[in-house]
This record gives C-alpha cells, structure tokens and sequence, in this order.
DNA sequence: ATGAAAGCGCTAACAA
DNA sequence: TTGTTAGCGCTTTCAT
C-alpha cells in the first residue's frame, strides 16, 4: 500500500486538504472539533508529511556540518553536538568531510549547498581559518558559522564561536608555575595549527606575568599524535637541562610524553609533571591518568549549530551574536610539585 | 539574485525547459546543437538542479548510517567508508545516531525513513542484530543492509556484510599458538557483543585443533575499554597460574592489558605477549606496537553502501547478494616466544 | 474558520 | 529531436 498523502487524511477526516496541512503546521485557525477529526485521521492513517515536497516551498530544513580534520574524538563529539540540536529542531545533518588544501573547496562546498538546498554550514579548523573559503561561501548566500581558536571573533563577516585556547594555556602555565614549576617544556607548537599558536601564547604570558623566561629550548615543535608525541619527548630528555614539567599541546601527544618518560626511567609525576589539552578518553588511557583542560567539544558544536539554525530560520539578516567559550582545567594525577631543586 | 531555474535556462539557451531536463539527465535524445547551447546557459547563469525538486519526482537520493557504537574511531571509519560511495554515486549521507534499547527506535527510524524520503538504511551492531527491528523496517519498505559479525549471514531477510571474526580469532590464536604458547588468557568476552563471541569461538577452535585444553580460568570477561582491560588483567594476574600470552578482544583492552603488565613489572613481550583485535589506532599508541587483527572497516563500510545503493537504483527486488570479509593478521612487536617452561 | 486555486522546480507521459 | 501538458505533495495566496 502507497504512503498515504496529505489528500488521503482530507479524504478520511471529510476536511479540505488545505485544513489538514494547517493542522499539520499547527496553525491557530482550526476548530477544536475539525483538529481532532483531522488528527484522527493522522494517526489512522500513519501518515506523516512528506519532507521533500515542504521543502520545495519553505527554507531548507538541513545543515552541514564541515570539516577536515583526522581526530575521531573531535569529530565525533562535534557530530553529537551538532545533531543534538538538529534534533530538537527537526534539522537534517549532512556531513561532509572535505581536502582543505584543495582548491575546489570553494567550488565544491557551493555546490553542495545550492544543489542539496542546505541552509547552514558550520565550518571547523583548518577551514574555518580560510578568509577566502568564507567569502566565497557568503557570496553564495550560504548561511556559515565557524568555530575558530581565540579570545575574539576575528571580524564581523559571519558569526563564529571561538574557543580561547590563549587563557586556557595561560591558565595551565600558571598552575604548573604555582606547583613549583620553573622548567616547563612546551611540545606540540605547530606553525600551521591556530589553537597550538594560542596555547603556546598562554604558556608565554603565564610566564611573563610571573617574572620567569622562557627557555626556547624547551620549546619543541611537532604534530598532535601519540607517535610525535613521543618523539618530542626523546628530543627533548636528550637535552641537558630537563624540565620539570611538561606541558603538552594535546592528550596524545601528553601520552606520548608519559610514555617515552617512563620507557626512560622517569616517574610521573614524581620525576616530571605531564599535562594535556581536550580532556578526550587518551587523558585517561594512560597512568597516572592526565591533568588536562577540558574542551567541551559537544557544547560548542551544539551552540554553533543553535547559531546557523537560528540564522537560518530568521529571514531578516537579524544578525546571531558570536560567542566564546573559556575552558576549564581539568586536575587529575600526572602533576605534582617537582623534587628537584633546580640545577 | 534569485538561483536561476530550469526555465531561467530554457529561456537564455532558446529551448524549452523540457530540453534543458534533458540535457541535466544526460539523455540521448538531443542534437549536439542544441545540448551545446543548452550547456552554454547553464554554465552562464551558474545553474544547479534543486536536489529537492528533483527527489519529489524521482528516486530518494540519500541513505541513512544508523549506529549506537561509542568507538568514535569504528564510526568515523564507517562514516568515511560510506561517503566514498555516496560521493562516487551522487548520494547523500545522513547519519543517525541512536539509541539501540529504547523501545522506540523502529518507530524513529520508520519515521526518519518516511518523512526525509530516504531511500535505504545501513545498520551496525548492536542495532543490526535486532531481528525485530529488522523486520519492521522491511514491512515500512526500507531497503537495509546490515554488518554483522559472523561466518555467514543469517537469514535471507536482508543482505548483510558479515565479517568473520570466528575465523579470524582462530588465526590469532593459532599464530600464538606456533608461538609456543600454551597458556593463553582471553580478555573482554562479553555476551552481548556478538564479535566478542565470534573471537572467543575462534580461540576455542585453535585450541581445539592443537589439542590443546582451554583454561576456563583464563577466560575474563569484560567490555571493550581501556579501563576494563587494566581491570581484567589485574584480576588475570592475580591468579595463580600466569598466562605466557594474552589475547585481548580489541585493542583497547590490549592497551590497558600491556599497561597493567607493565605497573606490576613484566615486560613486554619478553614475559608476556599481548595481542589485540581491531588495528586501531589504540594499537600504535603503545609499546611495543601490538600485533593486532586488520579490521577492515572503511572498505566494509563501502561495500555496504554500494549494496543499499544499488538496492535502491534497482526496481526490481534483483536481490543483492551477502558478502563476508575475512580478516588479516598484523604482526608487530608485541608477540614473542614464552620464555618460561610451562609449571 | 475553511476552502479553491495557483504554483514551487522538476520529470513522466504523451504529443508533434 | 523537440515541446506540451500533467502532476509529485505540499504551502501560499486569496476567497468565502
């Protein structure tokens, strides 16, 4: 038997199948008695409304959700996020992983939209840092919000939710620096990763306002894996003067630091403190489990996607504020105040 | 601006908007003449064809990926898999996370399907082992393929990508076996895990074939974490007969088995190997890297959507056939013959 | 409060 | 080879 349409219930409940699509909308003028008939015939029917024709008339009913990006965790939890609210508002997700270095992202993303009727796009690092991708996109009368790393929006051009990894470090620095700590390594900066630069930022001004310099050396650059992680760490105990602590950009690459510290005789944390950054399962996948910060990756997915939902529902450019998110430390075991005097 | 529409195409390329349908679907039945102005104008006014429009007329141009896994590394895996094939085929991917013991999820799903006229539903376990799921959403005419662990696929209902873990267990097992271990414990059974079973099956046919007895007492059960592993195995070597080999359900549990081996001085491989099941990456952010089984899962992924794809462009009932994977070892460093005489 | 008519952008069926 | 006419299932006028 065919799904029945929205002329089946008209038929069933001896209404205009104008009425039934008011019921359906929930539109104030209807009887009582017509909308319980009609209602009736709903439920009788099993019918439920076509998608695809309503979104022939209204304003799109899907967002997507874009990103390149290789962490799981980070995806995943974004995805959750995101789809919390499209649930709730009865949005459609569509996701689409891309090549940011490509140079047909642009083309390819506008495609996507204006062929598939998407009213929003939420954008992450490292696409959300393209300026040009963003102004391409507008022009293509895209609705975007961008989650981006910093203590600001960057401009005025669309909303973004930035997550200010500058505090975040600078609050980590200052804990490590209140524990006692004088000699704290720095693993993980990356030219080409924002929220590393702003850590690093935070670890620098933690030390400025505390009167200590930083030694560059104990500054190691390396990519966001358990792998370079490691490899950081062999560097960097291969030096002569050792850090007491260890302040890693990212868990995996904190795993990696605990891991190659122990592999060398070292305890942690009596031997060296080691912290992380996001507060993702590898903080606790390894021991003593990792004072990190924490990154609520779901609760800022869902307010950008709370942003594009609501720019896309408001026709005026009624503009969407953007937002930050400050995060919090998360104080687990891998720290402690360091055994050695200084030499 | 408004996008242009097929008409706004039909009226700058001097044809009637009948022809510029044709020349978007490709078909024969019009002169290079005509296609080649028709193609012009289309470029010109940047046209796309609404998606929306299209999908009211013709086939469903989506697929859903219905899961309730917490393994964000498994889902991004699946999710990367079947974007290969929608992208290749011009489908769309909505992903569905979901609750797999509520009472309701046949209901939501039945909805999803009918309302957002998708046209067919890839299942992973658990979700894909509920035969009355199943079954519920064949009598709403959704075209579903399921992955399932197993050496066949069950039933005819459906097809499914069924991924033999029992063999694949046995292969472990016998690798370790030739080892010269004799003793080797089990980690992470658990009942509701139907791959769990699959593995623990294999690890009993091994041992069958070797004529070799199973130590009830090195069978532990347990989920497929971190956490769970370390826990497992404490219990494991708290027990008076130590195994010279363990094998883990997945790598997780291999990660927390070698890093409880460890906090109670074993070395690995030296006294104990361990192996784990799955290739994660879990299985690199270790040390040794642990010999593992190669899960396959973007490749399984893909093979399933190409199923509900052609399923889909298929009138006919043409039944899609099941298909199984077998897997493959990956042997790293985590394996080596037991040192110690069996006591 | 209800309904009839028009039409969203497209494709299918049927002409010409 | 091309064009015309319906009509998908719904919402939006505009009547009544």
């Amino acid at each position: 038997m065919k799904k029945p349409t929205i002329k089946d219930v008209a038929k069933l409940a001896e209404v205009s199948f104008k009425t039934v699509s008011r019921v359906v909308n929930n539109e104030e003028s209807v009887s009582e008695q017509v909308r319980a008939r009609v209602q009736e015939a709903i439920k009788k029917l099993n019918y439920q409304p076509n998608h695809t024709a309503r979104l022939m008339r209204k304003a799109p009913f899907s967002l997507a959700f874009v990103y390149d990006n290789p962490n799981s965790h980070y995806v995943i939890q974004m995805q959750n996020g995101i789809i919390s609210q499209c649930r709730a508002k009865g949005f459609e997700l569509v996701i689409h992983p891309t090549d940011s270095k490509s140079e047909e992202v642009g083309k390819e993303l506008a495609a996507m939209i204006g062929s598939k009727q998407i009213g929003g796009v939420i954008l992450t690092p490292p696409l959300s840092e393209n300026r040009e991708l963003l102004t391409y996109l507008l022009n293509h009368d895209a609705k975007v919000v961008r989650i981006l790393s910093g203590a600001e929006a960057p401009d005025a051009l669309a909303p973004v939710v930035y997550v200010d990894d500058i505090d975040a470090g600078e609050k980590m620095t200052q804990y490590l620096l209140q524990q006692g700590h004088q000699q704290i390594a720095f693993l993980g900066y990356h030219p080409a990763h924002e929220s590393s630069k702003g850590r690093l930022r935070g670890y620098q001004l933690a030390h400025d306002n505390a009167n200590i310099s930083v030694d560059r050396n104990l500054i190691i650059d390396g990519e966001f894996t358990f792998e370079s992680g490691m490899q950081m760490t062999k560097r960097l105990l291969a030096q002569p003067k050792l850090p007491t602590a260890i302040f890693a950009c990212n868990d995996e690459i904190a795993a990696g630091a605990v891991f190659m510290c122990r592999l060398q005789g070292y305890k942690i944390p009596e031997d060296i403190s080691i912290v992380g950054f996001e507060n993702s399962p590898f903080s606790l996948q390894t021991w003593p489990p990792l004072t990190t910060v924490n990154q609520p990756n779901v609760e800022i997915a869902a307010r950008a996607a709370a942003m594009v939902i609501d720019m896309m529902q408001d026709d005026k450019n009624h503009t969407v504020e953007s937002c930050g998110f400050q995060l919090d430390l998360v104080l687990r075991d891998s720290v402690c105040a360091p055994n050695n005097t200084p030499d």
